[in-house]
DNA sequence: GTTTGTGAATAGTTTCACAGCA
DNA sequence: TGCTGTGAAACTATTCACAAAC
C-alpha cells in the first residue's frame, strides 16, 4: 500500500514508535514485533503495521523488526536521519525550561539559538545558548536553523511568527495560546497547555461519587 | 441532535471556543456570530456550529450567540464553572514554569499545591506555592485537589501516576514523554513535547531545494 | 436579509481478519 | 508455527447544503 496520502496521525505516532525502538534498542534487544512494541508503548499491535505500511515493507514475517533498521527507517522518514536546529524565541520561564529540556536530543533536536527582547537577558547564556536580541532576529536558514520554537507571551505570538517566517524557518513549534497565521509551505504546531488541562474536569466524575477499582486505598 | 456520543474532537475544541468567547466578552462586545467566532480562532463557522449543537441551542437564528449565556453554556459543559485545583509533581525546570504559567486563571484552573523529591526545594515557596515532600502526596481530595500535573522524570512519571491516582486525583497531565497506566475512570492526558517538534521536519520541504506551495513528493 | 441547527454526504481513521511469507 | 502486511469493514469526524427562526 505505497504511495498513498499518508494519515497525519500515523505521522503523529511515528516519533513514539521511534522512542520505543530507541529505547528497546538501548536496552541491548536486537528484534522486536509489533506486539512487543505495542505493549511497550500503550497502542495496538495493528495499529503499527498498518502505519508501517503506507511507507512499504518494515519488517520479516514470522520474525519481527530488526530494531536497527526500524530506527534508521522511522529517522529517515521523519527526517531526523540529519540534526535540526531550532530558534527558540522567548526566554522567561517556558522557554528557559525548554533550553535544558532533555527530550530533545533523541530525535536529534537541539535548541542552536535564542531570543529575547529583553535587554537584561540579552548577550548572557542560559544552559550554553548565548540570548540574543530579538531584532538580530534574521537569515536564521544561513546558521542552518529551519525551526523555531515560540515561547513569548500570547500578544507577541503572530509578530514572533512571522519574524521567524521572514528568517527562513519553515516549521514552527508554538506555545502561545492563540490562532497563529503562516504562509503556506509553514508548517505550524501549536502546544496549548492550559486547553489541555481545561478538557480534564470534563471527563472527571462530578463531586465526591464513584471510585473505582485501581491503585485506590481507602482511608 | 442532542443526547448522541460528544466526539472527543469536539470536547477538545470547547476551550478554545471559551477563550475566544472571553476574549471577545472582555472587549466589550456582548455578541457575536459563528463567523466572526471562527475567524478569530481559526476554525471554519459550521465546525463551531456542529460542535455546539451536540449539546443542544446555543445561539439565536439570524442574530446569533449571547456571549454571556455562551461563555456560561461552555463552562458547565467541561466543569470549569467550579473552580478546580491541581497539584504539581516535579518543581524542575518545567514544574517551575507551568507554576508561574499565566494561561490556566481564564479556564478557573490553579496549581494549589506543589511536591518534589529534592529536600532542597521542599519547604521553600516558589510562586507563592509552598513546595512539599512527595511522600506527604495523599489525602489531596480531603484538601478540594482532584487534578494532577506530572512534571517529572521519565523513570519516574509511572510511580508519581499512582501517587496521585492513590490520593485521589482523576485527572492528570502528564509531561513525561512514557506511556503511562492509570485505572480506570482515571483521564490521563499526555502533553510530549519533544515528539510534536520531532513531527515538524517531516512537513518540511527537504534541504536548499524546492521552495513555494510544492510538499515534494515521497521518496 | 441574516444566522443558526442539523441530516446527509464525504473524508479520514481504526479495527478486523486473513493471505502470504519465514 | 509465528508474525507481518493489507484489503475490507466499521467507526469517527468533517463538510456541505438548506430548512427553520429571527
Amino acid at each position: 500500500m505505497r504511495y498513498r496520502k499518508i494519515p497525519d496521525e500515523t505521522v503523529r505516532r511515528l516519533p513514539v514508535y521511534l522512542r520505543g525502538a530507541l529505547h528497546l534498542s538501548q536496552g541491548g534487544v536486537e528484534r522486536t514485533s509489533s506486539r512487543k512494541l505495542a505493549d511497550l508503548i500503550g497502542v495496538e499491535p495493528w495499529q503499527i503495521r498498518k502505519d508501517f505500511s503506507y511507507f512499504g515493507d518494515f519488517g520479516t514475517r514470522g520474525v519481527g523488526y530488526d530494531l536497527r533498521s526500524l530506527i534508521s527507517r522511522i529517522n529517515r522518514i521523519l527526517r531526523l536521519n540529519v540534526g535540526h536546529k531550532a530558534a527558540l524565541v522567548g526566554v522567561g520561564n517556558l522557554g528557559s525550561a525548554l533550553l535544558s529540556f532533555p527530550g530533545f536530543r533523541m530525535y536529534g533536536l537541539e535548541i542552536a539559538a535564542a531570543f529575547d527582547v529583553d535587554k537584561r537577558k540579552v548577550g548572557r547564556r542560559k544552559v550554553g545558548v548565548l540570548v540574543e536580541d530579538i531584532t538580530s532576529l534574521r537569515y536564521l536558514n544561513r546558521r542552518g536553523i529551519h525551526l523555531g520554537i515560540i515561547a513569548v507571551p500570547e500578544n507577541a505570538s503572530q509578530e514572533v511568527a512571522e519574524a521567524l517566517v521572514n528568517a527562513g524557518v519553515k516549521g514552527i513549534l508554538n506555545f502561545a495560546p492563540r490562532y497563529i497565521v503562516v504562509s503556506r509551505g509553514v508548517k505550524l504546531i501549536t502546544i496549548d497547555i492550559a486547553m489541555d488541562l481545561a478538557c480534564l474536569p470534563y471527563y472527571v466524575p462530578a463531586g465526591r461519587a464513584v471510585e473505582r477499582t485501581g491503585f485506590l486505598t481507602r482511608p
